[in-house]
DNA sequence: ATTTTTTGTTGTATTATTACAAAATTTTGG
DNA sequence: CCAAAATTTTGTAATAATACAACAAAAAAT
């Protein structure tokens, strides 16, 4: 349906479709078979190869004739061959060294000194890998319950958790939510108990084992508030919280770069935030216009610039 | 000449061409004329229609013949047209928004259900974004200075900033330096005047315009210390520091959305945290261990897990 | 054994490029 | 400064490359 003809107008169907190319393809690969599940193989395999080759080759290399190619393009959903290939190269310009290295050998067996690939490849993965955890909930339903509340409290400590707790309440804050986070051990144990039926917590704990922040959860729940918990399925904390808002990360081994998680935690913050806002709707924007004029006339004019330098 | 015979290797050149592509297409029009400065308008003017659009049809809006088209690719180095027209879509996908924008519809009025999606499409492509920017800079001689530094000071101001300064602290931290982050704008520039030589400065701003960052940085020069800006190439910042780490990113217009330099910021941290481990080499190894026991005495043994939960 | 689905073959349509010719531009000799 | 030659730029038409449709054969399911 989006074809080439269709160019000019807005094309943001396809848009949507773009990075989840990979996903879609390794889904397929599961049911698949014969012919098919050869071109898919053969396509994940080499990404490159298959966005910058024709057709012919394609096929070749898989050993399919040329029309399942443009088969399998259209049972994407794409209007063709052609169609498909802009996506791969787009996912692959997204997905960077990520994508483009998959069929590479192992990362640490590289030399040392592509810090900035490494990086980027960990950092990509861990987004990846939170997205594929995150379509099986229903972010709807949180972030309305999150819109709703009278009163939010976001929990985490240490480094990351802590990291993202702040951030949290400062972007659910500028939508005009009261929204307070506690780092500190003894005041998350204490807020909780303050709390009553209208309030909202929501815990981030990679782990799902920092006893103040599981203690203050219970507290919480003692008190009737709702839980939402941001942290690995089947760990403590995500057993007694209300809701699980599961955190997927696989850290790696190397001792020099131990920080995947922080990507995911601040994926996570940028879900609830953004899906709030949404749950709001057009009268959150109000809010955020004020808060930032506010900053635009402590510091002249750069209206462009993302809130909170 | 990266061919489509070439496709199945690592295509690291093609790769830096990407997204400087509208850069050079904005260069050949100034010096062009006639069909061909015709022809670089009409693409620059709707990228998404040249991206899409058989050639016949980009010649047409152009009021150009095709192979015009066909010489334009060439001259810029591609093999032909559908090579150009892959890397146009790949710098549309990393550009995102940002390129895309003027001719298309706003992002916001789509659905507002695929917040996933959205989000992490921003976070894939600002940290793309980044590391191919950062294929231009030295790293290895940044962090070099910063492993042999005596005292590391960091600052930022804002959500963004302060949250890279305090992790950025964090992680210098963990490797055995001397490191202290401020985000308060008084304790910014009080601890740069007791600054000395020996001391090294590492400023984090987005926009580079942060009155008190710069301030500080100012003032740390005075006394002869080296700076390290982390900040947007050209700002006022950017011009005052001794060595430029700089921060690419393309904020969208989507004001739900605010956030797709954060994780640039993010990104910073890590390859120059990272980039120092490295740089002081094996023995950073004992000082993480004995940081991680001690994490671990206190919440009982999850070795797997990152420092800092 | 028949129907349905999947895959391949062949011919055709679409798309891009080459080869050549015609303008347009610049250069050069008077 | 002007025309004629040389050079460059651009376009036309033929050709090559690429992708697709229609049909047929094979495989799988009923």
């Amino acid at each position: 349906m989006t074809g080439p003809g269709e160019a000019t107008e807005n094309s943001s169907a396809s848009y949507d479709r773009r990075v989840d190319i990979v996903g879609r393809l390794q889904t397929r690969l599961q049911l698949g078979k014969g012919a098919e599940k050869r071109l898919v193989e053969s396509i994940l395999g080499d990404l490159n190869f298959a966005t910058y080759a024709p057709i012919a080759d394609i096929a070749a290399r898989a050993q399919v004739s040329e029309p399942t190619v443009t088969r399998l393009a259209r049972a994407l959903g794409f209007s063709g061959t052609r169609e498909m290939k802009f996506h791969l190269a787009q996912s692959l310009a997204i997905g960077g060294a990520y994508l483009r290295g998959s069929n590479q050998k192992n990362i640490d067996d590289r030399p040392l000194d592509d810090v900035i690939t490494k990086v980027s490849e960990g950092a990509h993965a861990a987004l990846e890998l939170m997205s594929v955890a995150l379509s099986e909930i229903d972010l709807p339903t949180i972030t309305q319950d999150i819109a709703k509340a009278n009163q939010v409290v976001v929990y985490g400590t240490g480094g990351g958790s802590s990291m993202a707790a702040v951030e949290l309440q400062n972007r659910l804050f500028r939508l005009g939510l009261q929204a307070t986070a506690y780092s500190d051990p003894q005041l998350q144990r204490m807020s909780a108990s303050v709390l009553d039926a209208k309030a909202l917590v929501i815990a981030f704990s990679i782990s799902g084992h920092a006893r103040s922040v599981i203690d203050a959860v219970s507290i919480a729940k003692q008190y009737n508030a709702r839980t939402i918990t941001v942290t690995s399925p089947g760990s403590p904390l995500a057993n007694i919280g209300d809701t699980l808002f599961p955190l997927t990360f696989k850290e790696d081994n190397n001792l020099y770069k131990p920080t995947a998680s922080r990507y995911a935690l601040l994926a996570a913050v940028d879900f609830l935030a953004m899906g709030t806002a949404m749950s709001i709707g057009p009268k959150v924007l109000e809010r955020l216009r004020r808060v930032r004029q506010s900053l635009a006339s402590q510091d002249i004019g750069y209206p462009e610039l993302p809130l909170g330098d």
